[in-house]
DNA sequence: GAGCAACTAGGTAGAAATACCTGATTTTAA
DNA sequence: TTAAAATCAGGTATTTCTACCTAGTTGCTC
């Protein structure tokens, strides 16, 4: 057993108790690695975090009370140097860029393999990065998470909220658009996603991940 | 620690690494089950179980050298009381009713809470059988929660095709009835979800498991 | 057989969504 | 600096949905 100064600090934020209890063991094996806490939602992140530094954080998207998307900017406030690697049931092109803009170093998605999350932690700790082509390439290998759909910032914006119930006017009143731009990009979605009604869109976006 | 005659002695072929040691981490805590092994892959399951023989097994559909698809009817054709308890990344109807057919006992997705699989490798021991719609009820009744759904038949049947994208005229004429009834009902369905619109509906019964 | 829940279905309104268009401005990328 | 993509939004017509009514039939139970 090493020092733990030396160790690689860790922390997990991750709401899906298999999961987590899945990283928490593997990651406790590792013994260049010093898993410092888990919780299962931000809030607890947030109370925990300040009590115990860490030098990477494994940060679920898609959590309760507060998600990753929340509490991530909050955390790299005060932690400016913490490295981030971010976790999500859902993988894309676009969310990639969202989740790099709000400072996260990685973003991978959830059924990756146990060693790219190994790596993803060393790499992101010693060189601040982890590789996008590599994270790539393991898109491509999950197959299951493969898609085409490629939504735009705003598309996926709309999708949130029509998982949210909301109607079209709703949705515009909430973005300060005309009621007739949110019918378009339903429109543009529904091509996407071939869909043909509002149910369709949503029953897409639930059964692919998006907001849970 | 009970004797280990009386407690279900459960198995897992599950090929993702972090899922499988979370399911392990966590069974390992059930106190009235036994964990007797856990494999990686298809090949390595046939020769374990062969030398140890279990109650429950909680089998991957994806899975390299031989996926559970390929094993599952050789393992029952060995084993025809096994209880198997088939998880799937991908989770619909079709693939539901596939996977029945070959002998499963149990479909689950996934990323279900390990509250549901646990239900589920409980239920299918000592009932032979376990479905979402049940793990529902039995969570109202333990936690008391204000959710009174209590869905009719003809409700259920509706709630089904309106998760399957259908609209309410296409819904009249599957089931033989006018479009003005399935109004009535879908009525009558938001009521009981507290929900206002179509989608809301659709919401309401795939994030509570009613029909991924 | 009275009461009740479930299923059925019609009337009328208005609200919302969908299916076609069109074209503008802005952003991004080649 | 073009070209392409994304965003915005209006027109018009049709379909679908929602809201709030009423009300008949069946089947079950007390």
């Amino acid at each position: 057993m090493r020092n733990n100064e030396e160790r690689i600090r860790v922390a997990i934020a991750e709401d899906h108790q298999i999961l987590r209890q899945g990283i928490v063991a593997l990651l406790e094996d590792e013994e260049n690695l010093n898993l410092v806490f888990d919780v299962g939602d931000g809030l607890e992140l947030i109370e925990k975090i300040k009590e115990n530094p860490v030098d990477v954080l494994i940060l679920d998207l898609n959590m309760p009370k507060m998600d990753g998307e929340t509490c991530l900017p909050i955390i790299l406030k005060l932690y400016p140097n913490l490295k981030i690697v971010v976790l999500s049931a859902y993988f894309s092109e676009p969310i990639l860029n969202f989740v790099l803009e709000l400072g996260a170093t990685c973003f991978l998605p959830k059924l990756s393999d146990f060693s790219v999350l190994l790596d993803a932690i060393v790499s992101v700790h010693q060189k601040g990065f982890y590789s996008i082509e590599e994270s790539k390439k393991e898109k491509r290998l999950n197959l299951e998470l493969e898609m085409k759909e490629n939504f735009t910032p705003r598309e996926l914006e709309i999708l949130k909220l029509l998982c949210e119930e909301k109607t079209s006017k709703e949705i515009a009143e909430a973005l300060f658009i005309s009621h007739r731009t949110v019918e378009g990009h339903k429109l543009r979605i529904m091509e996407k996603t071939k869909t043909t009604n509002t149910s369709g869109i949503v029953i897409f976006a639930l059964r692919n991940g998006y907001f849970r």
